[in-house]
RNA sequence: GCGGGUGUGGCGGAAUUGGCAGACGCACUAGCCUUAGGAGCUAGCGCUUACGCGUGCAGGUUCAAGUCCUGUCACCCGCACCA
């Protein structure tokens, strides 16, 4: 069992942290991972020291810049200037995945677009990778569904449609079926279309009012305006729909995002919401295609399942299946339409105009371009500067040094610059399960023997929050490496799960702001390190959230108690006694599978229950102590342990056997069964766990209640579940 | 809008081939012990005076439904003008 523990600590929030305190952010990761250390230590976690890692490490990050070097080389990480989330207050890109609800994942400030030249990294060329690979996994169904619609896949046809300008551009869409219902096409306000047209398109104007205008917008504004359609019909062209050559007119508006698909979309308001809702506004012709739905004057028909196909020539009598098809054969045909898988995912957004982060081994020459660093020249060592603060223009820290900075080209030895951007907080997390395997090795990220021995990781617990962030960018790179025979399996986790946040005790997340947070430190403190752990297990479902209870905790610190004091009414007995073995045997075995399924609370509950049967009997068998402290290691490590050191049982007990259960002793020889007429428990008796059927009935309708019941009524049923019950059915 | 999930006492939560709803714990009540009690012990604790009624709501299947079926409401999480 590899059962590691190590630290990641680039990125804004080590760096945010040290600019608002004044400490440097290379001391700031010191403090907190001593401060982190002791705190999982006091809790007794058995992790694996020796392996321990530190992603701001130079020797680790070394391997980090390696596998950016291995990406650059297979052209899967490239500079590009682009529009790109920028945060205002972090003064840095971020990635789509750290944008949310339009504000920065981070802080929850404000994101604008920005032009700015940024490295990339190509995770759409694993799209489908990434969403084939998760069928073979075993991942809870949530993270499963959450990766599959960030992903984003969505089949659909590519189609030319030619202008009256002479030239031509293309679309995509999911129903291509309804191309005779297309009355107008929309572009993206950026679409790089506009600007060729220029001469030609009589508002320009217009145009470039309503693409500064949403420009100006925020991705929040935008959402935010969802429901508002606004656009310009541009002057002067006209786009030619295939199908019939009718000429229709083409709009821009910035509800057609410029980076999804082509662009720039066809228009069909009979059947699409939103261009139902546009065509209204600027008094557009809506044509009913697919038949089925109401009076598409007053509401898009959206629902195609059972639709069939009208004013569309020959596609007139088809299903909406048998239309897509046909229509897809027919444009093929002509040559202007093909088949097309989209994504929403969008490539990774890698650089950072921050100090805190790893240096991207890259130089700027002149004359060579973009050159990257020999491998040989790993690490590339992040300089300690004493102004990490980020700057108002835009740019890293790092671009004041101007001693680091300038460099010599590797290519053609010429002065060169080196990159001054560093690399996300996700970078050193997206393979660090790699490096554990092999933590102290030199000469490579990991052997290939280590990784084979240990890799996939077996199982992963992680919160849901990376859901989208650390898990599909792990993924991904592990893909990568794969790719390049540099790990031996094509998914690094073979199962995940996830864990439901501890929140504060008035059921909100934990946070300082809201002054509801719990300190371990003091928890241990007052109640001890095992207590703190079984009050964390008990609380609830291991998946679901739950809020922590100062009072709560107090049942657990009892129970410790109370397993304590049993050492004073041990007796000098062996094995279990005769009315506890069946409960005995019950509860080791209940234990044993839920800590399999991580029903931790289901599993503590269960020795609640047996230690008030012992309680109830005034004494404990060594044996009994020795099962029960043996169950309860796991949850109650430091207790556990003293209490058998105490007792002078042998050697240690947590290397000690688990306790075994017998299935055939799991049943007490009596059993309390009801009994019910019509359903309702009228009785209760003890019988032999082996009774028959017909003993079982006739003894119930021996009881004063049933008799009662049952006298002057016709018996129309008579049942008895083994061990439950006996129900008699009466009229 | 799409996808996933959840609705059970005052609270956290148990309960799967359909078979005693509320395990276990907290809080609460009464009593004991105590100079004292954020300690311990004993008992009680879904609602209802009772007949009975109770797992978001309305139906259905069944001898029997928290559990299965149909409809519906509410809340939570993720994505979202994705063509």
């Amino acid at each position: 069992m590899l059962y590691p523990m190590g630290w990641d600590a680039f990125g804004l929030p080590t760096e945010n942290f040290a600019i608002k305190n004044h400490i440097h952010p290379s001391i700031v990761t010191e403090n907190n991972i001593a401060n982190f250390k002791r705190q999982l230590k006091s809790l007794g976690f058995s992790f694996d020291w020796s392996r321990e890692i530190n992603t701001t490490d130079p020797s680790y990050y070394k391997w980090t810049q390696w596998i950016f070097l291995q990406l650059f080389k297979e052209g899967l990480a490239y500079k590009k200037e682009m529009s790109v989330n920028w945060c205002t207050s972090c003064k840095c890109v971020l990635a789509n995945e750290e944008v949310v609800n339009g504000v920065c994942e981070r802080c929850g400030s404000e994101v604008v677009q920005k032009e700015k030249s940024q490295w990339m990294l190509k995770i759409t060329e694993y799209a489908e990778k990434l969403l084939e690979g998760l069928e073979g996994v075993d991942f809870i169904e949530r993270v499963k569904t959450q990766q599959r619609n960030w992903i984003g896949r969505s089949y659909g046809t590519q189609v030319t449609f030619n202008t009256t300008l002479g030239d031509s551009f293309e679309i995509f869409t999911t129903r291509a079926d309804t191309l005779f219902g297309a009355t107008y096409m929309v572009m993206s306000p950026e679409h790089p279309l506009l600007a060729k047209w220029k001469d030609n398109i009589k508002n320009y104007a217009e145009v470039e009012a309503y693409q500064e205008q949403s420009a100006k917008k925020s991705d929040f504004e935008r959402t935010e305006l969802a429901k508002d359609k606004t656009g310009v019909k541009l002057d002067g062209v006209m786009a030619i729909n295939p199908v019939n050559e009718k000429q229709i007119p083409i709009f821009i508006s910035d509800y057609v995002l410029i980076s999804y698909g082509t662009g720039a979309i066809m228009a069909v308001p009979a059947h699409d919401t939103r261009d139902w809702e546009f065509a209204k506004k600027f008094d557009l012709p809506i044509i009913e295609v697919v038949k089925g739905g109401e009076d598409v004057q007053k509401e898009a028909f959206t629902e195609c399942a059972t639709g069939v196909l009208v004013n569309s020539d020959f596609l007139d009598g088809l299903s909406v299946e048998d239309a897509k098809t046909a229509i897809q054969k027919w444009l093929a045909d002509k040559g202007i339409g093909s088949v097309k898988t989209n994504f929403k995912l969008r490539d990774w957004v890698f650089s950072r105009q921050r100090y805190w982060g790893e240096p991207i081994p890259m130089v700027y020459c002149e004359k060579c371009g973009w050159v990257p660093l020999p491998e040989s020249e790993l690490p590339l060592v992040l300089p300690n500067v004493e102004s990490y603060e980020p700057t108002d223009n835009g740019e890293s820290p790092l671009a004041k040094m101007t001693d680091w900075v300038n460099t010599t080209c590797p290519h053609c030895g010429a002065p060169a610059k080196r990159e001054t951007d560093t690399m996300p907080q996700w970078a050193g997390s997206s393979w660090y399960f790699l490096r554990y395997c092999d933590p102290h090795n030199d000469k490579e990220f990991a052997s290939k023997e280590a990784l084979e021995y240990w890799c996939p990781v077996d199982w992963y617990n992680g919160g849901m929050e990376h859901t989208t962030l650390h898990l599909l960018y792990s993924r991904f790179w592990h893909k990568f490496l794969y790719d390049i025979t540099a790990v031996p399996n094509a998914e690094p986790y073979a199962k995940r799960t996830s864990h439901g946040m501890i929140l504060g005790e008035n059921g909100e997340k934990m946070s300082k702001s809201r002054g509801n947070v719990v300190n371990p430190d003091e928890i241990i403190n007052d109640y001890g390190a095992d207590t703190m752990r079984v009050y964390e297990m008990f609380i609830g479902d291991f998946e679901k959230a739950a809020p922590w209870s100062q009072s709560s905790i107090k049942g657990s610190k009892r129970f410790l108690d109370k397993v304590w004091a049993l050492g004073v009414i041990m007796t000098d007995e062996s094995g279990y006694r005769k009315e506890l073995e069946a409960e005995f045997h019950r509860t080791i075995k209940k234990v044993t599978e839920d800590i399999e399924s991580l029903k931790m609370n289901t599993a503590i509950a269960a020795l609640m229950a047996l230690m008030n049967s012992i309680q109830a009997t005034g004494k404990i068998t060594k044996d009994e102590y020795k099962t029960f402290i043996t169950l309860l290691n796991p949850f109650a490590p430091h207790i556990t342990e003293e209490i058998w050191e105490m007792c002078g049982f042998e050697g240690m007990l947590n290397q000690t056997k688990w306790p075994e259960f017998d299935e055939a002793k799991c049943v007490d020889a009596t059993v309390e069964i009801v009994v019910q007429i019509n359903g309702k428990i009228r009785a209760r008796l003890n019988v032999a766990a082996d009774i028959s059927s017909a003993d079982a009935i006739s003894l119930a309708k021996e009881q004063e209640a049933v008799k009662a019941e049952i006298t002057n009524k016709n018996i129309i049923k008579e049942l008895y579940v083994p061990k439950k019950l006996v129900n008699i059915v009466v009229k």
